[in-house]
DNA sequence: TCGCCTCCTATTGACATTCGATAGGAACCT
DNA sequence: AGGTTCCTATCGAATGTCAATAGGAGGCGA
């Protein structure tokens, strides 16, 4: 059985760091927090799921990196989102809404 | 990268078994198929998938099954929902809509 | 009666994803 | 110098889903 606080649910991940990234730059630690601000503090992923979450939307061609200094002068990876990265926020959010139509669908009948 | 058509977000099965038994009770299959209705054709879990499910919720006491003779006369097991399973949905289903609340809005800001 | 098809339960192996714990570098402060 | 905080990063464990496959049992037609 999984703690359902900070646990996410699997797929909706990608989504939301996309999602944080949006509005502009940001490194790590900055996601995770934008992540929680923006459901209002129902997650907040842990290092361990974010750092390899980061590495697999870059790979995809979704983000790109760069080294620069963090608002407290220290070193810190900023990620940004690339033209096919807001293509794929796109796609990501309507399956997304999709889905939540069906559950919601499901449970209420 | 997974087939958005096919895949479940993890964790949603379970509930979706529980709901699909919530009307009355079905043999693994039945359940297969109810829950393909209830989604509009949106969700259909796999065997493999399925059965490995079942038998985690009986394990858990939500689930009770006997050995019955299905609609064509085949020999089927059938689940029903427990007490316990009733309630187990109650909570989830309200797990559902938090964590459905906290995307959408974290989705539209 | 034989063979085939369908229905149903079930298992196995592969794979992806997330978490908790942990490590370690770098800058700031006292 | 020592401690603290910030930030990136990796590892092992656990979990859950899928695809593929196996196999028993009943119905049906030749």
């Amino acid at each position: 059985m999984k703690d359902t606080r900070t646990a996410l649910l699997q797929g909706t991940l990608d989504l939301l760091i996309l999602k944080a990234l949006s509005t502009g730059e940001l490194h790590g630690l900055g996601v995770s927090r934008r992540i929680e601000q923006m459901t209002g503090g129902t997650f907040a992923p842990q290092p361990g799921s974010l750092f390899p979450a980061l590495h697999r939307l870059e790979e995809a061609g979704w983000l790109e990196s760069s080294w620069d200094a963090s608002e407290n002068n220290r070193r810190a990876k900023f990620y940004k989102l690339t033209r096919a990265g807001r293509r794929q926020l796109g796609e990501e959010t309507e399956a997304w809404q999709r889905i939540a139509m069906a559950m919601t669908r499901a449970l209420e009948a």
